[in-house]
RNA sequence: GGGAGUUUAGCUCAGCUGGUUCAGAGCACCUGCCUUACAAGCAGGGGGUCACUGGUUCGAACCCAGUAACUCCCA
């Protein structure tokens, strides 16, 4: 069979992701085995795959394939969630391409279209994931706004309300005037912007005018927020505040609008920042509406949903609010109000959807009380029944849960679950599932009341409302409390999502999972770094400067990607991503597949007897393995996975391909590869079979693809679903460890060959005088290795040599490479001394120690027994090469 | 303004309970090799005042205090 060079992997992904389907590989359901589940953060059905998706699906991927080696039965439930805001901010664009207009539309016909624009698009998102290997059960696959999970969204805030959990009111809420919505605190980004802080001076209503003269009494405050002046409703300033305390009882006139208001006194003024006076707008500062409330202000509302004045601001009526900002500072400044402006930076909040600057606007809401729900979520986490990892965000997770605030969860959208509430004309509310059902309520409470037909809220839940009961919802957990899959598989195992979700979203379904089923929604809460581009920046699409996803994998294959992607993702930190990491990943592809092209080629010998060499190879190899294996499954148990991947890198790269199989390689002669021994044979296979089986996780298609290829197999003899190696807990790291010093000696040889120049080709001599001999079958590994004719051992130091001096645990020796007069003495000489003065130098700082009478007292004995042998190697080592400069004279 | 975290090689990161192997890994870099598995490769090599200043200790990258820079979260 003819095998290309380099691994392509185009040939392989789609045949095998295809092959994995038709054996239906990745489908779970209930059985006797434990199970291992994962539910998927659902990815936004708007979306497209991004470069966090790549990294966050990796991951779980890794996670359910190594789960599933290990005869679990491993569940990872795929699915998307409804994106309110995007999701109509998306479909009412597509509508205005059409030229109609969202206004033009009943709710019925709005949703047709949305639903339409779903199924036609919201699908992408998970076809991508197949091509990165995702092996999520698709069967399974469910959508926020499906009509189970809708129905158990309604069902939750019914029995919420009932339970007196949800309220509705009117409340300063985050505004998005793109999106024409309220968006819950946690959807708001604050950014730190340049804007400019305005001086403004308010005249001070004189109870007198009589006896006011000139100009009269004025005060000054500064503000960021100037178009907000039309409805300040007080100005405020602190009461220790020496400048302003004749003020107490005193009224002033807001510009423009001539509005007599008070001047109060509140300590949450702060002294230093502009002039101390603070204007007080309780309609449009979260703050001021604060003060308002505590000090009874009246409210005016100036600004419009969309950000343009209202009415109520009697100038710049429908003008937009930030060009306002510009008008109102000349017209003012023409009014000699206008002391002065400032440049300065402050912190103004976005949308998370839209990117429209929030305008705090009071409105009437639906808020779920947050205080005692949110209780068992706090103390499950502190107490360690829910892991979080890194263990840091345990901190925040704290900080967020004990300062919660009630959470927003109405949107003035369509696109999502409508609210279950129903109102009469008067606006008296009923909660409940129906229109009939409300009707029935409704009778009962207003027994008198002649009302037939009721009116439904017009808005709809927050998105975050059906996603917080997703790991219950995906498994019918509330249609079928007791169903098969609910009890099963929940709680689930692991939760991989990113760091800036974790009070969206993975906090909140905490709080669902104890409030519906009593139990923790997951174990272990995995929280990925933030992709970013060299420069730090967050990799997003309106920046530009993330690469598409799968066009890396076209160019790098997915398992290039895939590892690419995990070499740079400690738990819990930012990845800077960099395309080279996918070509390393690449370049590791064709590694392996180069070590099978070496192992498919060789021609076997029944009648050939293994040789010493590959025995020892052999005996080395498979220690050295379970030795790697054990720290890999601990690193995997402690989520350590970019270390998980390196070790398994290094396993394959250097000890597999650099070393074993350089050592059981057949020789050349006489232009042809000798034939391999059938024992030598079988081994290498059964070692490529195990660290395939390691490395699959990660690089699933290479691994299938050689793993079919090794051997003629079975149509579902696939390594997708072969058992992880089981570990030999009683595999001999002394043997690890002498092969150690047998690659040193091999090094050092290599080196003094590149030091004199010497031609990998020339065979060298090697002597060696030892106090006791080991390794015995190492030698010819050292042999055959460091290209030598012979290795000899003696009693007598050799003349002409080059020489060196290796120490270790098992064995001592010095080496002796016979030059003759090729030997430069004067280079040999340098050599040595140097090496003579590190030992002197390490001799004496181990001496200090030994001779510290507070260490002998304070250390560990095994410590200062370690010292000693140290101290005793050292003085070996310097008589051995003081003997050998002598030699050299 | 409140809280958390980070700072170790050119880059990205390990370094767990203070003590062999403590100053490490991968990549990048330099040198030499197209040696019949792989140049997407092989062999070898050079890089660090462990942010800074003090302290505790026989002993500190690690513990404590302070300083600086950066990042994130909350307001």
């Amino acid at each position: 069979m003819d095998i290309p060079k380099t691994y392509d992997p185009k040939l392989t992904e789609d045949k095998w992701y295809a092959h994995w389907l038709t054996h239906k590989f990745f489908k779970s359901t209930p059985d006797e085995r434990e199970p291992y589940t994962i539910v998927i953060p659902p990815p936004n059905v708007t979306g497209v795959l991004h470069m966090g998706h790549m990294l966050n699906n990796t991951i779980q991927d890794v996670l359910i394939r190594r789960a599933r080696m290990q005869g679990k039965n491993a569940c990872w439930v795929p699915g998307t969630d409804h994106a309110s805001i995007a999701t109509e901010a998306k479909v009412v664009a597509l509508l205005k391409e059409k030229g109609i207009k969202k206004t033009d539309l009943s709710r019925e016909d709005f949703l047709k279209h949305a639903w339409e624009w779903k199924h036609k698009y919201g699908g992408i998102i998970l076809k991508q994931l197949e091509k990165l290997g995702a092996s999520c059960d698709w069967d399974r696959t469910r959508f926020t706004m499906e009509d189970d999970l809708s129905e158990a969204v309604i069902d939750v805030f019914i029995d919420l309300y009932n339970k007196g959990q949800i309220y509705r009111g009117v409340r300063m809420v985050n505004w998005d005037p793109l999106g024409l919505t309220a968006v819950s605190d946690e959807e708001v980004i604050h950014k730190e912007v340049n804007s400019k802080l305005y001086y403004v001076k308010y005249k001070v209503e004189s109870l007198t005018p009589a006896l006011s003269k000139g100009e009269g009494e004025w005060i000054t405050i500064a503000t960021t927020r100037p178009e907000t002046i039309l409805g300040d409703t007080a100005v405020c300033v602190h009461p220790d505040d020496e400048r302003y305390k004749h003020l107490r009882g005193k009224r002033v006139i807001i510009p423009m609008v001539n509005r007599s208001v008070p001047v109060i006194f509140d300590t949450y003024i702060d002294l230093e920042f502009g002039t101390g006076a603070l204007k007080v707008t309780p309609a449009h500062d979260i703050n001021d509406y604060n003060l308002g409330v505590k000090h009874n202000l009246e409210v005016v509302d100036t600004i419009a949903p969309d950000g343009k004045m209202s009415a109520a601001a009697q100038f710049y009526i429908g003008e937009d609010r930030f060009a306002v900002r510009k008008k109102i500072a000349k017209d003012l400044d023409e009014m000699g109000q206008l002391v002065k402006v400032e440049d300065i930076k402050n912190k103004v909040g976005y949308s998370e959807r839209t990117d429209a600057v929030i305008e705090p606007k009071l409105s009437m809401q639906w808020f779920l009380k947050m205080d005692t729900i949110s209780k068992p979520a706090l103390e499950n986490v502190l107490n360690g029944e829910i892991k979080l990892i890194p263990e840091k965000f345990v901190n925040t997770y704290k900080h967020w849960m004990e300062n919660v605030h009630d959470w927003c969860i109405s949107r003035q959208l369509w696109w999502g679950q409508q609210i279950p509430a129903w109102y009469d004309d008067k606006g008296n509310c009923v909660v409940a599932k129906t229109h009939k059902e409300a009707i029935e309520k409704y009778k009962i409470q207003n027994p008198k009341s002649e009302i037939l037909n009721l009116k439904q809220d017009e808005d709809v839940l927050d998105t975050w409302f059906s996603s917080w009961l997703w790991p219950i919802s995906v498994f019918d957990g509330f249609k079928n409390p007791d169903g098969a899959d609910i009890k099963y598989y929940y709680p689930t195992n692991d939760l991989v999502t990113a760091p800036e979700i974790l009070f969206f979203w993975v906090a909140r379904m905490i709080i669902a999972g104890y409030e519906y089923r009593g139990a923790k929604p997951f174990t272990n809460v995995y929280l990925t770094g933030i992709v970013r581009d060299k420069q730090g920046r967050k990799m997003s699409k309106s920046l530009g400067n993330s690469p598409d996803p799968i066009e890396l994998i076209e160019k790098y294959g997915a398992d290039g990607v895939r590892v690419g992607m995990l070499l740079c993702s400690p738990a819990g930190n930012d990845l800077p991503f960099d395309e080279s990491y996918c070509e390393q990943g690449r370049n590791f592809s064709n590694k392996i597949w180069n070590a099978f092209r070496l192992v498919n080629g060789w021609e076997i010998s029944d009648s050939l007897e293994i040789n010493e060499i590959n025995r020892a190879a052999i005996d080395w190899f498979d220690n050295k393995f379970h030795n790697e294996l054990n720290k890999i499954n601990d690193c995997y148990d402690k989520y350590r996975i970019s270390e998980t991947l390196m070790l398994t890198y290094k396993l394959i790269w250097d000890d597999f391909c650099a070393w074993y199989l350089e050592i059981v390689k057949p020789e050349y002669m006489d232009g042809k590869s000798l034939p391999i021994d059938r024992k030598t044979y079988d081994a290498t296979i059964e070692f490529l079979e195990r660290i395939l089986k390691i490395l699959h996780p990660f690089m699933p298609f290479i691994t299938e693809e050689i793993w079919s290829l090794l051997k003629k197999r079975e149509e579902k003899d696939c390594i997708i679903i072969s058992e992880w190696p089981q570990l030999n807990v009683d595999y001999r790291w002394d043997k690890v460890q002498v092969f150690e010093e047998c690659k040193d000696v091999i090094s050092t040889i290599r080196n003094i060959r590149q030091q004199y120049k010497i031609s990998p080709k020339v065979q060298l001599k090697l002597y060696v005088r030892v106090e006791t001999k080991g390794g015995g079958n190492f030698d010819k590994i050292i042999m055959k290795l460091a290209n030598l004719e012979s290795f000899e051992y003696t009693d007598d130091v050799i003349d002409g040599a080059i020489t060196f001096v290796k120490r270790n645990d098992n064995s001592f020796g010095e080496f002796f490479i016979p030059l003759g007069n090729a030997l430069n003495k004067g280079e040999e000489k340098e050599r040595l001394t140097k090496d003579l003065e590190y030992n002197k130098g390490f001799l004496k700082s181990v001496q200090i120690k030994l001779s510290n009478e507070k260490f002998i007292a304070n250390a560990k004995p095994e410590l200062i027994a370690n010292e000693r042998k140290k101290e005793a190697d050292a003085e070996a080592k310097i008589k051995a090469i003081e003997e050998q400069l002598t030699g050299l004279n």
